[in-house]
DNA sequence: ATCGTATTTTGACATATATCAAGACGACAA
DNA sequence: TTGTCGTCTTGATATATGTCAAAATACGAT
């Protein structure tokens, strides 16, 4: 299966770690000059903190710096959805180009740090330098790609599938960022995750009780170790392989 | 709710469709022919054939010229799930820019014409036009913003809500189109349906009874009549409602 | 029209997940 | 340490949707 969620890269910067987390490496040193004159000062976001709300005016695209983020769509009636948990060098609010306002908001989940880019200037921008049109492109086509997955796993995946891919997705991208695979400190509850996956908190606390008997991984509340990952994969992509 | 599926707009045209379809109204009349300069001659597809398959490489964007196509994404288990219905005016592949291969695949649900947009092309003219480069944004934007909907659907609401939704989505875009928007004409089978909305076809087809039971609707086969409109969208919008 | 095939409806029953409820655990403050 | 609060786990039970099967209906080809 295809990544969950966001857009992940290489990491180290200068002025933000947008540099290279969010952005092409093949930008002249005046083109990435030019970039980085234009994203704003670093901000902080406390653990509960909204960067912004459904709703709000849509300015700036925003790139998790450090720390992380979930997303999360409402219904009229109270209802609601998590529809992405974002960790650096991911890029946060391109919903809101569509309408000029925001769509979904965006919650701090732990203290995090977030670099602003106006959009309307780097849409200015990236008229002039090929390669970051075609950057920007990629991301929200990204976007496209990942949301498509989520589609398939809530459409056609049973609980423990979901789970699984909801891990495999989370291990993968903390390898992108060079911490290790299979070491995970959720940041997230288990109700976040069950309103993520489309499924209650216990329904996912199970499955971890599950995958723990199974020897798949250690449970020890929010602090998971995966011990078979290749059998975690087979769950996901063979639905009848583990009952 | 926000609308469930993708690009709708004003209708007639000159070379394609596209002009009015899927483009902005605010290029001046050069800039159009710059544009229709660019869009390639109107194919047309036979029911149940692709447009694309998963893994093809990308050249284009597609746009509905008349007609409907389905998209679809497979899980290596043979699973399937379908992503989106696309009717005249709607835009297809927007998934396929992020690695230049399609994630998708695409198929005529009825004899269809599409227009091609060589996307290398497109984006060149978009440097130069900034109002065609801000509609190809919104476009995409709206695609993510249309998938997060469908996630919420997916991910919180029951069956019969599901449904309803997807029935005064379909309602909204015949009116988009000038149609009557109380009176649908499905191109698609409820099996298709049910893999859309995450549900089994056998849980379509007693939704329908069901609807048609309560008064919402008058269903004959594919052939839908809206009865009460205010009432299906009491039932998306608060879930309590009808039982 | 008539046949053959695919789609749709409906029923009886199975099952995955939700719901409700209680207790256990962990983090944090006093 | 002890207590409190939120989170997590686990059990018993309910329910929505899935599964299997058969009949009804619609549709396309001859």
């Amino acid at each position: 299966m295809p990544p969950l969620t966001s857009t992940p890269l290489k990491a180290s910067c200068s002025t933000c770690n947008l540099r290279e987390l969010c952005l092409p490496a093949d930008l002249s040193g005046s083109e990435l000059e030019r970039l980085e004159d234009l994203i704003g000062s670093k901000r902080s976001y406390a653990s509960g903190e909204y960067l912004f709300r459904t709703g709000d005016s849509f300015q700036s695209l925003h790139a998790v710096h450090s720390g992380s983020f979930k997303t999360r769509v409402l219904h009229e009636d109270g209802r609601e959805q998590l529809t992405s948990f974002l960790m650096a060098g991911e890029m946060i609010g391109l919903d809101a180009i569509s309408a000029d306002l925001h769509t979904c908001e965006a919650v701090a989940m732990e203290p995090s740090e977030v670099c602003e880019l106006p959009f309307g200037q780097f849409e200015q921008l990236s008229r002039e330098i090929p390669s970051l049109q075609r950057h920007l492109h990629k991301i929200m086509s990204r976007k496209i790609v990942r949301d498509q997955s989520i589609m398939l796993l809530l459409g056609s995946m049973r609980a423990e599938e979901r789970l699984a891919a909801f891990l495999l997705n989370l291990s993968q991208r903390n390898a992108a960022l060079g911490m290790i695979s299979t070491e995970l400190r959720l940041k997230m509850s288990r109700l976040e995750i069950g309103s993520y996956l489309g499924l209650k908190l216990e329904t996912i606390s199970r499955a971890f009780s599950r995958f723990q008997e199974e020897g798949l991984l250690q449970v020890k509340a929010r602090y998971i170790e995966i011990l078979d990952l290749p059998r975690l994969r087979i769950l996901v992509e063979n639905p009848k392989a583990s009952c």
